[in-house]
DNA sequence: ACAATTTCGGACTTTTTTGTCCTATATTAC
DNA sequence: GTAATATAGGACAAAAAAGTCCGAAATTGT
């Protein structure tokens, strides 16, 4: 279990800010809590069991695996785009690519200080 | 030449709202412009010549070219993220699907009245 | 020169997103 | 049971984005 106030300082960011993300993202099933003394965040479940996918999902969305990439109502091979068929492959590639890493492996890729998190 | 107020009807959008998206566009070369009677806006080159990737450069940016998929400071081979190499292979196919088809072409295959643009 | 038409660019408003703060509630240890 | 500590969730504020409007400037035809 880690706390907000322990994470906020690791990470530098504002305590209230990072409360709204774990909260959110407890919501969303990733993580869990508990209150009180000893109480804190953790993951929702084995962190080989967490995915990229699973995070991009929980916090941008992933309707790009069914949308139109141009923008159009809807995305099918009844009424394709003009880049409907070249898509339908990249798009399976970054899906691939999301669900073929969990956090578990990440973290020990990322065991090096230059990793730090950043605001986009 | 096409003015704002005859496209506005076309399209079924409100004159202000496209007004702006066409003077943006003109600023940022896409279009060419000229006022008085008998104005309106015209492509900027030979429609041969824009690509999807002129469109996304002016509309979204293209940013995704360059940075970290995953967020991180920088891409690059020398510090890379968990997922660099799956990426660079996937945004490169981005890229050529987006530089790969110009808008003559796309117009020629988009004459059939279920395309319609539509706000996401 | 004048009137009509069309884009230009900034001001303004509204909506959405982002970020902050405060009170309530749960949990722990004594 | 009480005090201390932690998250929950909603209210609030600020910032950014999206959309609207209007007067100015340019161009055309008479
Ligand atoms: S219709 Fe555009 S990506 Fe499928
Ligand atoms: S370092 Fe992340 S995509 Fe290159």
């Amino acid at each position: 279990m880690t706390s907000i106030k322990e994470l906020a300082k690791k990470l530098d960011i504002p305590y209230h800010f990072l409360a709204k993300i774990l909260q959110d993202l407890v919501y969303k099933g990733l993580l869990t809590s508990q209150k009180g003394p000893t109480g804190g965040f953790a993951l929702g479940m084995p962190a080989k069991d967490i995915t990229l996918f699973h995070i991009v999902e929980a916090i941008d969305g992933v309707g790009f695996t069914n949308r139109c990439v141009l923008g159009f109502p809807e995305c099918s091979g009844k009424n394709p785009c003009a880049v409907h068929e070249q898509w339908a492959g990249l798009r399976d590639g970054i899906y691939q690519m999301l669900v073929g890493r969990n956090i578990a492996e990440i973290a020990k890729e990322m065991r090096k200080p230059e990793y730090r998190a950043v605001a986009r």
